[in-house]
DNA sequence: TCAATTTAATGCGAAATGGTATAAATATCA
DNA sequence: TGATATTTATACCATTTCGCATTAAATTGA
């Protein structure tokens, strides 16, 4: 606080932005876009109103926002649980017994994926949230792919298996996953449905 | 109409409730529940607001309803696809790519599925919600395990598949076709998807 | 010390929302 | 023919919603 040029004028914010952030992304992540009101997110994150819009930008900005930091911090693991284990197979399950466990506990309970379950809902009307859908699920394909090319490249990959149409498999277990979990489904059911998935597309 | 007791007392309607329905159907597949206004659906059906209360409900109850008749029409669709084919892989292949249409060809352009892409956001807050997706879900996942299952009682299932643990992976192709169709995703990919899906997951 | 800047707190305003009240229209029944 | 029942049409209502205006508080800069 003696460094001279340490801090701009004014008053101090006296919240930590990525902390409101994580608050704002699990309102969203309940009630979805449009059940999730401007006192919702205001009372999430402990921020009056115009603070909220003042650090965040409005409702719209403020959703978009959690759908992209959602969206990295996804593939992020997801990349990481890929890279980790030599073995196709024992990844993929890797993958899927994550994502059900972030899928099945949630906070307040389970709640499926942020992405998969709320932004779909506003797709058809609203092109930039269709558009940051289709990029995050386009991404995720990507890196399945990238995994199953690597396999192939270390001469792992069952024969007959093309990498590009295979991936998209796999991401449909993780989209169905996150549905389910949403839905209230069995944590038996989702586990198993990884587990096969893991064993039936890695061969 | 020379009928003695063929109507009842009271003004007639002046519209048709099967074809109102359809109407309110298409609003809540394009909107979701929370963006479609109840001056929506009123537009959407012809209806002024007290007629559309007095022959539906509330907009809950008629979003309830909109699930029921989807998720009815859903599995009866796919009950006969599942049914007509004597092949699995063919069987499968041809409710994956009738999935793809629908989920592509709606009225106004892709939208996917009413109630994967639209229940899923209302889900957590609504328990009621919550319940109809997860019979839905479930109900999706019965049927592809009894054609399974058919396959198994004909001998031509192939060995290793255990029909209640792969029929959730079928299901999982069209949950994933449904959010990809209303991200906006190009149909040669979902087409190829499906494909490979349906020899994958047969074998 | 006062001015400038930024944030926090409280209140405001226009529009939208879901549902209902009221009156008129249209049929059957007695 | 008038009473009863149901639907249609228009208007109304209380509440909610989103975003903003205003004032006070807390800091730095001159």
């Amino acid at each position: 606080m003696n460094t001279p040029a340490a801090r701009p004028r004014g008053r101090p914010r006296s919240f930590d932005a990525d902390a409101a952030m994580a608050q704002l992304i699990d309102a969203f992540w309940q009630g979805g876009y449009g059940a999730t009101s401007v006192d919702d997110l205001a009372r999430a994150s402990g921020l009056a109103r115009p603070s909220l819009y003042a650090a965040f930008g409005d409702k719209h900005a403020i959703y978009l926002s959690a759908l992209d930091r959602v969206g990295q911090g996804m593939a992020a693991q997801v990349g990481a649980l890929l890279d980790a284990e030599p073995d196709l197979a024992t990844a993929l399950r890797a993958v899927l017994r994550a994502a059900t466990d972030v899928y099945l506990d949630g906070p307040m309970g389970p709640r499926g994926c942020l992405i998969v379950c709320t932004a779909t809902a506003e797709s058809v009307e609203d092109p930039v949230i269709r558009a940051k859908l289709a990029d995050v699920l386009g991404a995720m394909d990507a890196l399945v792919a990238a995994r199953f090319e690597r396999a192939r490249v270390e001469g792992k990959l069952a024969p007959g298996i093309d990498p590009v149409r295979r991936a998209p498999l796999v991401a449909a277990t993780i989209h169905s996953l996150a549905v389910r979990a949403r839905a209230g489904m069995d944590r038996a059911l989702l586990e198993t449905m990884a587990d096969e998935a893991a064993v039936v597309l890695a061969r």
